[in-house]
DNA sequence: TCCGGAATCCCCATAAATAGGGATGGACGG
DNA sequence: CCGTCCATCCCTATTTATGGGGATTCCGGA
């Protein structure tokens, strides 16, 4: 995974920082940038999904607010890698501390390349890998319970028998290894197969 | 309390920025903040809802990049007011022209006054209710529940009755609104009641 | 062709949660 | 002293969810 240069994706929506951030590192040779994304939307995510990612150095601002404390996890849980923040513009407190690193806007290039490569060290974590693979329809089935949606609601949703959402819901529970609703809502934030914003009721 | 003045709702993650145009309308008296919100999540905007309200100033940075050309149309049809951009952190200049007015960070109070004139249009009045606050209780409890407990979990962590458990979360349900196990664990997450690595199970 | 996974449906029994209704004692401020 | 909030406890129904057990169809791969 790590033979030459460690892999980077800058998510920023500023150009300029992320071109600054290229440059830096390209100088150095120690880290490589791999990819550059101005948002986090869902076609964005998809270009992250099962690449391999040594660190992602990302601005939190690049979500809402209500979703920064849940960035990190998402990103790591995604890439596998290690997520260092980087505060651009004025950022909560507990949000950068939740990653493994900051960078800040007028830090130096040494700065910078010491945050990533600590990240790296401290980072281990893992996390990753299940056992078995949610089919299509229970990942919809489970959207759905993370919603907080009755087995009713999601029966009369998808015009099937409450019998088969219960059995779904059992196979979701087995494949997971996940028992409790509070458990599988989580796992579905993570997975970002739910907005945040749709949860609540 | 002043009928004559115009009711204004902050959005910003700033409890600082809040506070500083709270206290600069309270002294000019002309405007008068009747609520103040540091996201725009679901719950948010709930609050926002059928409320009266003539003016919103919103740092357009508490929605993600992608959203913030929406915002203002999203919050004029909520409330009803006109909408103005609250510049704290930096933002594209296409979002903020879209807005009824920007107000910077550093400009004077007499400049956030006549912007704020400038954007009006309509106003009459309306009152609310303020969300409850949980008592310390009740955010133990919900901590639990959030973490995918048990009732009778619960009651033997605190050594109290299940009926106990049971009326402190027809309770929380109660002054939250939220009647789902799934809310309530995003509601805790979003509180920073939970570290998201606590729950699964 | 046979096998397995996915999706659908069904039943039963039990566990857990929800929705009403109450009740008591203590603390705290007006 | 009174009212309110908090925390505690209790009861009865009813609704939902869970945990077993089955079953059929369809489809695609070994």
């Amino acid at each position: 995974m790590k033979t030459g240069s460690k892999r980077v994706v800058v998510i920023t929506p500023s150009t300029l920082v992320a071109r600054g951030v290229e440059a830096i590192l390209r100088e150095i040779g120690e880290f490589s940038v791999i990819g550059v994304l101005t948002d986090l939307s869902r076609t964005s995510e998809a270009r992250l999904r099962n690449r391999e990612v040594d660190v992602v150095l990302v601005d939190p601002t690049v979500v809402a607010v209500e979703e920064r404390m849940l960035l990190k996890s998402r990103l790591a849980a995604l890439t596998g890698g290690s997520v260092v923040a980087l505060a651009c513009s004025p950022c909560e407190g507990d949000v950068l501390r939740s990653f493994e690193g900051v960078v800040g806007l007028f830090d130096t290039p040494a700065t910078l390349v010491r945050t990533l490569r600590g990240s790296l060290e401290s980072g281990s974590e893992g996390v990753r890998a299940e056992g078995e693979e949610l089919s299509a329809r229970e990942k919809e089935i489970l959207v759905c319970v993370a919603k907080g949606m009755l087995n009713k609601e999601i029966a009369d949703k998808f015009n099937i028998s409450i019998y088969t959402v219960i059995t779904h819901r059992k196979n979701i529970t087995r494949k997971t290894g996940i028992k409790t609703v509070a458990g599988l809502t989580v796992y579905a934030l993570l997975n970002n197969l739910l907005d945040i914003n749709s949860v609540e009721e």
